[in-house]
DNA sequence: CACGTTCTTGTAAACGTTTACAAGAGGGCC
DNA sequence: GGCCCTCTTGTAAACGTTTACAAGAACGTG
């Protein structure tokens, strides 16, 4: 309510000495002490918006992620404020619904002016919203798999690592038919992790058979595991264990298990993505592929800080390798000793920076 | 990076008609086509903060949780954004702590221009809280108890209720020895909750038994209720159900049961609170009372919108009732039928603002 | 005492918009 | 043809800050 030139005014002193004194610049102690009780009897507070105009700056960050209520995101978002409060970034966090128009729209408005630089990890990422980027006033880190590398500051997982560390753990604990619940196969993660789970079936042998989730949520993993099981039960070919493609769709398998009288792990072993605090939480709990959220989260937080530091350097890539977390859903199915000695977990690889080399070595990360 | 006098320079004009023509105000059909044309080739963005500052208004609203990681805000925050966008308003949700001196710093960086309104759900309030909320320039819907009555728009859950529903469904399904797993006690929702749980022993004569968790966490319940559990077991006196604070703590409580062989819920009840996305993923499923965080939402922002269409209306209290949504965990131990017919679900009680009436009838809501 | 140096202060010009006001253009009507 | 009305346009003043610049004050030094 109160502007500067109140403060200035009841201080009396001009303007100018009155924004000097609060922002500690030049002033002589008698109009700091003036000023700051003015300022402070009037509960003055800075417009931000007349601030940020002259300054060009806001000492805001966004960070758009695909859904809200998924608890990788929550762990990314962690690991962001984390790593730029330090600095002395707020981060402000948006829901950018998962179609590419919505994103846009929020993209640009976010881009005006309300925040200095901007993280997104979208589900879905094409040309248009590359085009659309590209031409955004502030900075972006996008986490999540590019069309095409370069261009831009980028984070990602190696989900097909991470797929594959998966199939092989089944393997050596003795499971032979494997099934597969992966996400819409139009968004990056599910097309890579659908490419990455034929590649290992092929790779080993396996006997697969899949299902598609119309989303990477549980109902919609519960929905698509029934009709995984069901379809295999009634082929006489029961599956022994599933590959979710991430830990809700993990927690619908585990419903769908139990509606057709099996038991986790004895009948079925099941693996999730990701990691979330869901797999801790799930009984039994849930062995997941730890795709190092936070840590791409301090990273993407990283880039973006040094970005702005440095507006010109060149667009880096960051690959984070993936962790297979063993816990009790794959447990070995009669009591035998797995081929290797599962720790109860394995600490996730915190990859460092792969500045060097080709970034897409390790084969369509995400 | 364009700004509007480059694209009136392109288009020939001024920059006030560049400015009307873009905003649709009085401009010849021509003006508007050479204007729009100019601004697509400079792909100009509108200043947000210029904007702001002229028009006094950004068309966004923030929503400040305590914890993004509690599902419970997530659906409070698509309800918000659901209610909100209809008038054109965006949310941006912000991680507002759960210290008291993080949130007064965040709120007011907030409300300094960024944002037209506010929403918050704070866990803990006090006095310094409130005094900094009604300085701030900006309207506040508070979600959440409130110290006294008046003075914010503020909606509130019955939690007092709820509790004494969970405590109710126990006993009509045979329970007799209650333990209770609370969130911290120095949280409003905390106190709130285990004042009730004890009125409600008390009154009905139940034998119980309490434990606090440090936090409102899934790692916190499961200690608080490890520890619960055994003392009651290590004094002969096993409990045969347990109310927690909120489904968070329910899961632990899962766990904490799985460790001392007891089956739920032939052996041990439990009853979560808040009804979250975590209840249904639970195996059994976990019976859950429904606090209406979508609904709360949903009045939190009908408050906010109507107070920014008319700043000087009376302060509006709205109370959500709770209901019980019954599942899995709480079935009669030995397939007795419990004394009222329990549907799968029941559906969540929508109430009304109590514009009528004294807004604090139902005892202690929160 | 004159002079240069340093420190503080005020004036005024930005930042990129919106918008009140006035002026000009174009037409209809008498 | 003159007059009034409407429609469009440009000029300029805001919105609330920060900051370059110049001017003045204080002060030590030769």
């Amino acid at each position: 309510m109160a502007t500067l030139m109140e403060v200035a005014r009841r201080a009396g002193v001009s303007i100018a000495s009155a924004s000097r004194a609060l922002n500690g610049e030049s002033a002589s102690p008698r109009t700091v002490e003036l000023v700051t009780a003015a300022a402070r009897e009037l509960a003055y507070v800075p417009d931000a918006r007349a601030r940020g105009l002259k300054r060009g700056s806001t000492g805001q960050l966004a960070f758009g992620v695909a859904d809200v209520g998924n608890h990788v995101y929550v762990e990314m978002m962690r690991a962001v404020e984390d790593a730029v409060r330090a600095e002395g970034y707020r981060v402000l966090i948006s829901s950018v619904g998962s179609t590419v128009e919505t994103e846009v729209e929020l993209l640009r408005s976010l881009a005006s002016g309300y925040v200095d630089g901007l993280i997104i990890s979208p589900l879905r990422v094409d040309d248009e919203l590359l085009a659309e980027l590209a031409q955004l006033r502030v900075p972006v880190v996008v986490v999540g798999l590019l069309p095409q590398p370069g261009g831009f500051d980028n984070v990602r997982a190696n989900s097909a690592a991470g797929v594959a560390l998966a199939v092989e753990h089944l393997l050596e604990t003795g499971r032979r038919r494997i099934g597969f619940v992966n996400g819409p196969e139009d968004t990056t993660p599910g097309r890579v992790r659908g490419e990455a789970f034929g590649a290992a079936c092929d790779r080993t042998g396996v006997v697969e058979r899949r299902a598609v989730a119309s989303d990477f949520t549980f109902a919609a993993g519960l929905l698509a595991a029934r009709q995984l099981l069901g379809a295999a039960a009634a082929a006489g070919e029961p599956l022994d264990a599933v590959v979710a493609a991430n830990d809700l769709i993990a927690a619908g398998t585990y419903h769908a298990a139990a509606e057709q009288g099996l038991t986790i792990p004895s009948d079925l072993a099941v693996v999730g993505m990701d990691d979330s605090a869901l797999a801790a939480q799930l009984l039994p709990t849930l062995t997941s592929v730890d795709l190092g959220a936070a840590v791409r989260g301090r990273h993407a937080a990283e880039l973006l800080l040094a970005r702005l530091r440095e507006p010109g350097r060149p667009a880096q890539s960051v690959v984070v390798e993936p962790a297979l977390i063993v816990r009790s859903s794959t447990a070995a199915p009669d009591g035998a000793v797995p081929s290797v000695a599962a720790p109860a977990t394995t600490a996730p690889a915190t990859t460092a920076p792969s500045t060097a080399g080709p970034p897409y070595e390790a084969g369509d990360p995400t």
